[in-house]
DNA sequence: TGCTAAACTGACGTTAACGTAAAGTTCTCG
DNA sequence: CGAGAACTTTACGTTAACGTCAGTTTAGCA
């Protein structure tokens, strides 16, 4: 949608897009965060789309906002990964039974990342109901100093 | 309110009852985020009080919840550890002026923490709503393949 | 075709946030 | 008052998540 479709990225231009460096791209790759780049071309560079960089994000987002590890990623990712490798596969799958399979486990995938959003959300919120209590004690006591 | 007030705890009571180790809390005073007990009685063993208590679980649940770093909590905490310290002084100040800024201090700490909080839930939401939205597309693909 | 920027693979370095072990001290309770 | 549990300091160890450096290889373009 934003650029062409498969145009084929290399590592420093997928680290400037996602705010990041070639090492950490390498080092996702590395622990099975990112799909392992076995089957690279026959050169050596590793190579990438937009799909990829659109990971790339969703790892980020969810590691900056849930505070996840890296390894509580891959396993929240898992299913993901494995759908992301089946994705042409899907295209072509004669088979409904295994596209309903691949969707409803992509279903799932999703329904555990809404708990844990969901979650966090509502632990903010007690934080925050809590904080603007502990404000408006603040400024009736600042208000009974003026009196 | 829960307990007697005045009691003194040893670190390890503490430790078990915020869920952490006395390791943890000889670093965190070392590091500065829990107050030097420099005035540590005569003794040598430290001795901690309800509040200190409620301080360490207030600290755990930034940290936890916004996922700060120790740094980035002592920056936020710093006027509330200046607080902290001066209670008792706010209790006897005479000077009403004095009272006013404390608490006008407390004030613009707990602004601060509500600022990340709510920024932090704004992020979620909108994660949220795009997690629920693609649940949405891919409940509707499956339906799409009953037809 | 040759040159340079960028990528590749090790491999070791770094920082935060503690864990752990050792050797000595202090509390507290029978 | 004596013994063991809990505490003290000091110091080195550990793990995650990369950074950095070196030496080599590849990509693409003038």
């Amino acid at each position: 949608m934003s650029t062409v479709a498969g145009k084929r990225l290399r590592i420093g231009e997928v680290a400037e897009l996602t705010g990041t460096t070639p090492r950490t791209i390498r080092y996702y790759e590395e622990i099975g965060l990112l799909p392992d780049s076995g089957a690279r071309a026959q050169g050596q560079h590793r190579c990438y789309t937009d799909a990829d960089v659109a990971r790339m994000r969703e790892i980020l987002r969810l590691k900056d906002l849930l505070g996840l590890s890296l390894e509580q990623l891959s396993k929240l990712l898992e299913a993901e990964t494995a759908r992301a490798e089946l994705r042409q596969e899907y295209q072509q799958a004669e088979d409904a039974a295994t596209q309903r399979r691949i969707l409803e486990e992509a279903l799932g995938h999703i329904a555990g990342q809404l708990e844990l959003v969901t979650d966090r959300k509502r632990q903010l919120d007690q934080l925050e109901r809590e904080l603007v209590e502990r404000s408006r004690t603040l400024r009736e006591r600042l208000a009974e100093l003026s009196a």
